[in-house]
RNA sequence: GCGCCAGUAGCUCAGGUGGAUAGAGCAACUGCCUUCUAAGCAGUAGGUCAGGGGUUCGAAUCCCUUCUGGCGUACCA
């Protein structure tokens, strides 16, 4: 549970207190107060493994120019038995520190002793957290946004479990409304033309023309036959809904699991108005005053929270909408189940949506105070091949599906891939995608734990297991290639944190994408094989580590470890 | 019109809540397999960080403004 990168960077805050009391009493520096600054890791390596810029800041403060201030701290560093064998001033009066042989020790101890718990911290004290993704309408197969939204989805809820918070799964089912009523419709017609031959019956406008409305169309009527024919409508679309919409269900169900998905609940919206809890809900909202009817239809007052408009909470055909449905489902998350905080991914297509609904949630009846709601807005995917833009749609029928998709590319670069950062438009190139094999960056991190995997098989055969227990001579491994590498697997709970804090799992792919690459780069100049027997048992417990910590990334994006390439 | 997200190398994107000479992958070019997996490594080339102001020791990063793109602004969800 060690945070090894806030370990150094409160050992450094030490020793410059220590130092800036040294220097105080030595008559060196006036008794200010110490400098408030920040230590951080620079990107370039020459200038240390550490840089705190302490003495720039506390310039103004001691009246003394940086860099003389930096001296003195230099000069009263005592940095024995430390995480740092070096200290030096540099630059304006940056303090630059190189890490010791201790703290590279310490890194592999510590992910020798924590195994497949390294990278865990209790940054979330077991706050509950719901995460709501996907929730892709039961009307249709999903596209390649759900492939976007269940990555980031699934992922950000594996960050949030390995950094401490209690993560709960779910799937908002809408098994109910107008795009319902639709998908019965549409499958009525398909129906109709069956038997009556397509051009007897007009497919409406707005209907579902996807090609999977005429497979569950065609399978009702392989199944029933003619029965439905000389039913009322009505009826004849209920019943095309019972049969189609727990179909789809589990076709999602289905698919989601092939992309390595899998929820704690199927919440169904029926639920819901089948309990009255949306009655209730709105009940609430109403005598807390927060409501007026117009045009027949009630209106929730959503620009009292702020919000750019008010919303229509029940139509004039006494109909609940979404938004009154939503505010329900919402409330029960936190009220009837207790979550301290929900994250729901949403597409941008929502994010409207997202901000007047936020503000309609701080409705005081509601109760939820003391309670979290946040968004995961990602942008849309633009789906291209080659140069043309492919327009998506599910009602044209025209998407390429999740599962499609899988086919065509594998699950472990889908997953891969569709982890990206949630606010950049996302652009996916189809003809790429299916010529992407070898140049994928998946491969790239795929083969270095392969190629770990196999490096120790064959040693261990040679009589050369990776040697057990956690002491680890760390001393050994003195080579740059050696330090980045280890300095990069120290990086990973302090990683899993901040992909948390940022609701930004695409964080990890970067992550394990460096460590690969880092471990390539120590594979290629460094031996293992006829290597000295300590300093060959030093760099094998380096490979273990390094395999270990690859495979827990990429763990969390959801894509597979092979052993073998 | 108003609101949200974005604009960084030819292409796809990073850039740790203001730090040191702006990075990686792909594409292009040049090297490296009689030695643990070449799906790899090393190197070359490629930039007005969309434009313009401002804040300060210091800005791709923060503020203002203009331009461009995506999305939203339904008694659909």
């Amino acid at each position: 549970m060690a945070n090894l990168i806030e370990e150094a960077k409160l050992s450094i805050d030490g020793l410059l207190e220590k130092a800036y009391k040294k220097a105080v009493g030595d008559g060196l520096i006036p008794d200010g107060g110490i400098p408030q600054g920040k230590v951080e890791i620079p990107k370039d390596t020459s200038n240390g493994d550490y840089a705190a810029n302490h003495a720039m800041a506390g310039a103004k403060t001691l009246k003394l120019p940086p860099r003389a201030i930096a001296e003195t701290f230099v000069l009263c560093m005592d940095l024995t038995d430390s995480y740092f064998g070096s200290v030096e001033m540099a630059g304006p009066g940056f303090l630059n520190f190189r890490l010791s042989d201790k703290w590279f020790t310490k890194v592999l101890e510590t992910i020798r002793d924590e195994g497949m718990d390294y990278g865990r911290s209790d940054e979330g004290q077991n706050e509950r957290v719901m995460v709501e993704f996907v929730s892709a309408n039961p009307t249709g197969p999903m596209t390649i946004g759900n492939a976007r939204g269940g990555v980031l989805g699934d992922a950000l809820a594996s960050v949030l479990d390995r950094a401490g918070y209690s993560v709960y799964r779910e799937f908002y089912v809408n098994d109910a409304g107008n795009q319902v009523d639709l998908f019965g419709k549409s499958i009525e017609v398909r129906y109709l033309q069956i038997i009556k031959g397509e051009d007897a019956v007009e497919f409406p406008e707005n209907g579902y023309h996807g090609d999977d409305i005429k497979v569950l169309a065609q399978m009702i009527y392989e199944k029933d036959g003619e029965k439905y024919l000389d039913m009322d409508s009505d009826a004849r679309c209920r019943a095309f809904v019972e049969f189609g919409l727990p179909y789809n269900i589990e076709l999602m169900k289905k698919h989601l699991e092939r992309y390595r998905i899998h929820f704690d609940k199927w919440f169904l919206e029926s639920s819901l108005h089948e309990s009255g809890y949306v009655e209730e809900t709105v009940k609430l909202l109403e005598d807390g005053g927060y409501t007026y009817e117009k045009d027949d239809a009630l209106w929730l007052r959503n620009t009292e929270f702020g919000a750019d408009k008010d919303e229509v909470l029940r139509r004039s055909n006494g109909f609940y909408t979404y938004y009154a449905v939503d505010i329900a489902y919402h409330r029960n998350k936190f009220i009837e189940r207790g979550f301290d905080r929900v994250i729901d991914v949403w597409g941008a297509d929502h994010h409207g949506h997202a901000i007047r609904f936020a503000a309609s949630m701080t409705a005081p009846v509601l109760g939820l105070q003391n309670k979290k709601l946040d968004f995961l807005i990602m942008q849309m995917v633009r789906l291209v091949r080659g140069n043309e833009i492919v327009k998506v749609s599910k009602r044209t029928g025209k998407a390429l599906t999740l599962n499609d998709l899988m086919d065509e590319i594998g699950v472990d670069a889908c997953r891969f891939f569709f982890n990206a950062k949630p606010d950049t438009h996302l652009e996916f190139d189809l003809d790429l995608a299916i010529r992407q094999d070898s140049e994928n960056p998946v491969y790239y991190v795929q083969y270095a734990h392969a190629r770990i995997c196999s490096l120790i098989a064959a040693m261990a055969e040679e009589g050369h297991p990776v040697p057990t227990g956690s002491e680890v001579n760390a001393a050994l491994l003195c080579s740059e290639h050696e330090h980045e590498l280890i300095k990069q697997l120290a990086m990973f709970t302090e990683e899993i944190r901040l992909a948390a804090r940022d609701y930004d799992p695409s964080r990890i792919n970067r992550y394990v994408t460096e460590l690969a690459a880092r471990f390539h780069r120590f594979y290629t100049s460094c031996r293992i094989k006829d290597a000295e027997p300590e300093l060959r048992d030093a760099r094998l417990v380096l490979c273990d580590c390094t395999e270990k910590v690859i495979a827990n990334a990429l763990d969390i994006v959801g894509v597979t470890a092979p052993e073998k390439m």
